[in-house]
DNA sequence: TTGAAAGCGCTAACAA
DNA sequence: TTGTTAGCGCTTTCAA
């Protein structure tokens, strides 16, 4: 780090203390015009800015805040963390932003830095893999977004979820309606434990009185690369009429695999909207995801915890909305 | 900010002085192994981190990096995002981004802060609006991707470059040589001063004695939304039987009208590739950028600018490779 | 309206 | 091997 002109360089400058420098720059009322004037001048005239770090270890505040994500390539989140940087940068905040692709260990790590920097507040996706976040965060401001932090301490902290149940229900009892008998579903295997959007898949199908047939419900691995081959299974193989992909990385190998095999018809049911769809001629149903609300609400709630003390412990669920694409 | 257990709570604790734990912390050689261990005991049992800002202070180096890209939403710099977090976890470093939407006023704003952050080294997609880099960055060591800061201070600065002109000659040619004969070109306007890419479109052109007609050479507004009637243009008005469209955004709206009209037999070449084209049955030249070598580069020149004292202003260009999709 | 001085949490030179 | 001390760049009380 280069050596940078400093609060004490412009106040021996200007012929003042530190303290007078201090109070030209942070609108401290006790201070004449003159001289705020001239300090003012004299800041501009040598570039100077103060040191954030220094500043931060007084005032207790850095105004930067931590983003945990999976990854950048997923379009909903790379919304999301549009959303974010929008909202942050009206109100002077920085970001800083790590990835976990899934692995609870680059979770844990990246946390622990932004504890330490320290950052203002966390906005997590969790991998699922952590089980003591109430000993890492060690009471700094969070907020998880898209997947709750983990059964045992999700009562301690504010959540923003997509409610996958009612989406994935939605979806589904579309493609029914719109004569699908044969429904095959590809989850990730992440998510193995306990997917509500199987659940919401399972739903559909109760309610339309169609039987669960285990044969047609696959678990693709966690980076999705063998999709392609399950998708090939449930056309082929299994003969299935319509299929629901459960995330926009799945999507994309059920949609190649229908093109090779040439089954425009097939219908395809999917979580997450992409741009592409409009220009592919399949018949596909996407579920929409509130990227817009999720950013945002995050955003506004990790404000509240940081500034307003009597903050409660908020649980939002947003709503999807469907898409039709032929 | 809550009041966090500090390196002389730790002292206070273990019955030494702050010096020592500080010792114990970093790996300073002289300190018993007994009083060493004694103190990490007690700092995994109270889990202490120490605070970084402060640290930073002292030791002038934050271990931050900063990167300011034009969008989260496109894939070219999602992919270099990617590859410089994953280098930069490797080294301990951590991530503070921004976006500019190519606002020069926002870019400016988060240098700023970024600067006075501070962080060690910054990597930049320059919106080309900022005229005193020099001035703004103070000697914090940086680099640009994907374009170059400005004119007058390039040779100041380490700059990684897509070879632009090559790219676009290599994919225009190709769509000539598969028999295109009136080639129309959209371009961002964001570049129309000089645009590599229309440089490249041109050059092949007369490379293959095909005379530049100004009618098919058209400019979209930043943000490409006008692109879609630019492409009816070329399309129907102007029936071209190729189309050059120099980013991924215009991509998109060719290939939409490409639809709309059911013009498959137009050839469509691109800047930019995208996953999902391999699902669209259309004739697409794709030229791939070189995201990977770009964001491993960056971080390894910046590193070396950090590191290495006599660092050398280094001015890289890349080369991009096609692909075909039919 | 200003300055002196203390202190934020840390490191590092120096002394012991 | 350890502690004392000074100091990093800033803010903020307190006294003038």
């Amino acid at each position: 780090m280069v050596r940078r002109i400093t609060i004490q360089d412009i106040a021996n400058i200007a012929g003042v203390s530190k303290s007078t420098v201090s109070r030209a720059m942070n609108d401290n009322p006790v201070i004449s015009k003159t001289t705020r004037n001239q300090i003012q001048q004299i800041i501009k005239e040598y570039n100077y800015h103060p040191n954030s770090s220094a500043k931060s270890i007084k005032t207790k505040q850095t105004m930067v805040i931590g983003i945990i994500i999976p990854s950048f390539d997923n379009p909903f989140f790379a919304k999301i963390l549009d959303v974010i940087q929008n909202k942050a940068t009206n109100k002077q905040y920085q970001l800083m932003i790590a990835t976990t692709h899934e692995k609870g260990e680059l979770e844990l790590n990246a946390i622990r830095q932004m504890i330490n920097q320290p950052v203002d507040g966390l906005i997590v996706v969790s991998t699922g893999k952590i089980n003591d976040y109430h000993q890492l965060l060690n009471n700094t401001p969070v907020v998880f977004i898209d997947r709750i932090a983990n059964q045992r301490e999700n009562h301690e902290f504010d959540t923003i979820l997509v409610d996958n149940i009612n989406g994935s229900f939605n979806v589904v009892n579309q493609m029914i309606e719109n004569g699908a008998e044969r429904i095959g579903i590809i989850a990730n295997s992440l998510f193995k434990k306990k997917s509500n959007r199987l659940i919401g898949y399972q739903k559909a199908l109760q309610k339309n009185n169609v039987e669960l047939d285990p044969d047609i419900i696959l678990y693709c691995s966690r980076n999705g690369r063998d999709a392609i081959s399950l998708a090939s299974q449930l056309l082929i193989n299994q003969a299935c009429d319509g299929i629901f992909a459960t995330d926009s990385n799945i999507l994309k190998s059920v949609l190649k695999q229908i093109e090779v095999h040439q089954m425009d018809n097939v219908q395809v049911g999917a979580f997450d909207d992409n741009p592409y769809l409009s220009l592919l001629n399949l018949n596909v149903i996407a579920n929409q995801q509130p990227s817009n609300a999720m950013g945002s609400k995050a955003f506004e709630l990790l404000m509240d915890q940081i500034h307003n003390p009597q903050h409660d412990v908020q649980h939002i669920k947003l709503k999807t909305s469907l898409k039709h694409y032929h």
